[in-house]
RNA sequence: GGGGGCGCGCCGGAGUGGGAGAGCCGGGCCAGACUGUAAAUCUGGUGCUUCUUGCUGAAUAGGUUCGAAUCCUAUCGCCCCCA
């Protein structure tokens, strides 16, 4: 992997860049559509590419190893091969589910034991386990193990968890670094920084782990319900902290505000379900604010969802339509919504690039941030 | 034509069979939530009101009773059986 920074832009820390991989570039900054279970849920692969204009996604660890399993994984020649995805992938580790299901697992120094949330039974995983699982994955990005702490979280269990994280990540590196790129591709490990909204433990945490020195870091522990501003704040230290000429992976953030926010703290690389999710509950992210298109006055609105869209079926079929397909629990109600929204975080983070190199970022980004949060 | 059964809130269902419930379970509808996906999920509201308050209310109209969704009469509607 290699980046290249094309334009800092002067008056934020906003950068725009290159990333280079073996399965193809990455224009940053990016937002990167998430697919669980080896598929951005509802949405075609020809379709990230064509419409929405993906560039990488996501796949997630703890998942993929429950279902389909690794025998499938590894006969299959990766997920690439799996899911007829050609470009990048990053591979979340399972840190968000140490999180998110708190109530089916135990930690301890060596690991984490799931119950798995399918059918009951008990999983271990280490960190040298979640590295091995990856590389099988076949990830461009493989992401370190760590542990993602709830909001609020106490000091000294922040201080802890995030010290057991840096202890995790140093077996991580040895274990990535003694073992082979799994399918003749390069692949890139993460490193990711904690310590919750602790402006000191997420100082100690970027030093630590801007001193494993990897190609790309990820600040983690965010977008768990703290406040914007803490979000901001934080991710504003952390940034201080790490290399400037190393991509900058902002893990489960967020909003379109969010996102323009962070772009111009010097982020480059974005996840989120958000667009996804809130798409199938009728949630529709467009340049001019936020609809909900279950919402009565859409009832009888035959105009298109967004004429502006990226996405084809946002240009073509209307609001009313879409209403009707949401309310009526209709597949293609999904698939419209989400081409849409991920088009519209496409489009979004790809004009905040054009508007880096132009340098008129600030000025655009202010206008944009005012746009994006209206509800119509 | 005769006999029997049943009628409540936007809809369906259960339940009750003199001491009310604007109650219960679905659904619809109206809103809200959702941030490295246990999420095509979850939460709230859905007679009127001055909305943490009162009021009206059990097909319709009467009646019995201290008190009726419940018992009685008539009418209307639906279902079943017999002719």
């Amino acid at each position: 992997m290699k980046f290249t920074v094309k334009k800092f832009d002067e008056q934020t820390s906003a950068r725009a860049g290159l990333i280079e991989t073996d399965h193809g570039n990455i224009e940053t900054p990016i937002f990167m559509p998430v697919g669980t279970v080896g598929t951005v849920k509802g949405v075609h692969q020809h379709e990230l590419k064509e419409e929405v204009q993906a560039q990488i996604i996501l796949g997630n660890t703890y998942h993929l190893y429950l279902r389909p399993g690794m025998e499938t994984m590894e006969k299959a020649g990766g997920l690439h091969r799996f899911n007829g995805w050609d470009k990048p992938i990053l591979t979340d580790s399972g840190g968000y589910q140490v999180y998110s299901l708190s109530a089916r697992r135990k930690i301890t120094e060596e690991g984490v034991t799931f119950r798995s949330h399918i059918d009951g039974s008990k999983h271990f995983f280490t960190p040298e386990g979640i590295m091995d699982i990856q590389r099988i994955i076949g990830a461009d990005f493989i992401m370190a193990f760590d542990e993602c702490t709830p909001y609020p979280c106490e000091y000294k269990y922040a201080k802890a968890s995030m010290e057991m994280t840096h202890r995790w990540l140093k077996r991580c590196c040895d274990h990535f670094d003694n073992t082979p790129d799994r399918y003749g591709y390069k692949q890139t490990l993460l490193p990711i920084v904690q310590g919750s909204t602790y402006k000191d433990l997420r100082k100690i945490s970027a030093e630590t782990i801007a001193a494993f020195d990897r190609p790309a870091n990820a600040i983690g522990g965010l977008s768990v319900g703290e406040p914007a501003e803490e979000m901001y704040s934080t991710t504003e230290i952390v940034c201080g902290i790490l290399p400037k000429d190393k991509p900058r992976y902002l893990m489960g953030v967020g909003t379109p505000a969010n996102l323009l926010e962070c772009i111009a703290l010097g982020i480059d690389m974005f996840d989120c379900v958000l667009p996804t999710r809130n798409a199938r509950h009728g949630l529709l992210y467009t340049a001019e604010g936020i609809i909900n298109i279950k919402n009565l006055k859409w009832k009888n609105d035959f105009s298109p969802i967004d004429e502006n869209s990226n996405s084809r079926s946002s240009r073509n079929y209307t609001k009313a339509y879409l209403r009707h397909l949401i309310h009526s629990k209709e597949l293609l109600g999904a698939q419209i919504a989400s081409l849409h929204n991920l088009g519209f975080f496409l489009w979004l983070v790809g004009q905040a690039r054009e508007h880096i190199l132009a340098g008129t970022f600030p000025v655009w980004k202010k206008d944009m941030l005012e746009r994006v949060q209206r509800r119509l």
